[in-house]
DNA sequence: CTTGACTCTGACATTAATGGCAGGGTGTAT
DNA sequence: ATACACCCTGCCATTAATGTCAGAGTCAAG
């Protein structure tokens, strides 16, 4: 199969197929005339990185437990489970931020309307500098 | 006020301070020496444009409302509510999908533990393509 | 033999705010 | 005058995956 039609079975671009390459996620044969070759599970390959690329992981990530991820079950490869848990605890943190400021949207937003807080007795006077 | 001193101030970098010059946020006067010149008030403007930016805003929407926020009580500028409406939705979806991300990990990481969902009743067995 | 579809490499662009450097001017104190 | 602190502009780098282009080679069908 050569790049074009694992490109289109997969969703991948062209582009993308051969940076994955690059960063050594993927090793496709190369034919006498320099074509990329690949073989038929090169597919599932490609959509296993393509899904941890989702997860948020980096090609570096992943390029760490592929090979191990890509012979037997998930679970059994022991060096997924700690970039699993640092991934983890990245997300909770930018979520915990993103709360912090939908938060503060929300208390500003409300503020145009001219209404109570959504704390307790606090001023309803909104100033730019009261919740940093 | 020279523009070091105005850093020390406010903690912006003197690179960030000429940046949001460039992006027209802030205007010093200049000296005939060519040295920016920065009046008093700068010093709070340059913290509401930091809040700004915290807030994750861009200099482009900053722009379009800070010449209102710094002459008027916030909510009296109706510039500003769209660019916070429309700045939450972002944000609100940003968190939908890390949420999304999170529940992945946390379930493929008790698969490691070889535990029982946290669903109901679902399969215990977690394969790659299970959700996306 | 030509056309068109495919492939190759290599390089630059994207995003947004910031860091950092080079090369030079300014101002003040000793 | 010399050292030192400060300022200026302009430029390149960062990040990570992908888009996009140019210039060239390959190959099958007509």
């Amino acid at each position: 199969m050569k790049i074009g039609e694992l490109s289109r079975r997969t969703g991948a671009s062209i582009r993308s197929l051969r940076y994955y390459e690059a960063q050594g996620l993927i090793a496709p044969l190369r034919e006498a005339n320099g074509y990329r070759e690949y073989s038929p599970l090169a597919e599932e390959q490609v959509r296993t990185i393509r899904f941890y690329l989702q997860l948020g992981l980096t090609t570096e990530q992943i390029a760490g437990f592929l090979h191990c991820v890509l012979s037997r079950p998930e679970q059994f490869c022991t060096e997924v489970l700690p970039v699993y848990e640092s991934k983890l605890a990245d997300i909770e943190a930018q979520i915990a931020q993103l709360a912090r400021i939908r938060d503060n949207l929300v208390d500003r937003i409300s503020s145009f309307r001219g209404e109570s807080d959504s704390g307790e007795g606090e001023s309803t006077r909104h100033e730019r500098s009261e919740r940093y």
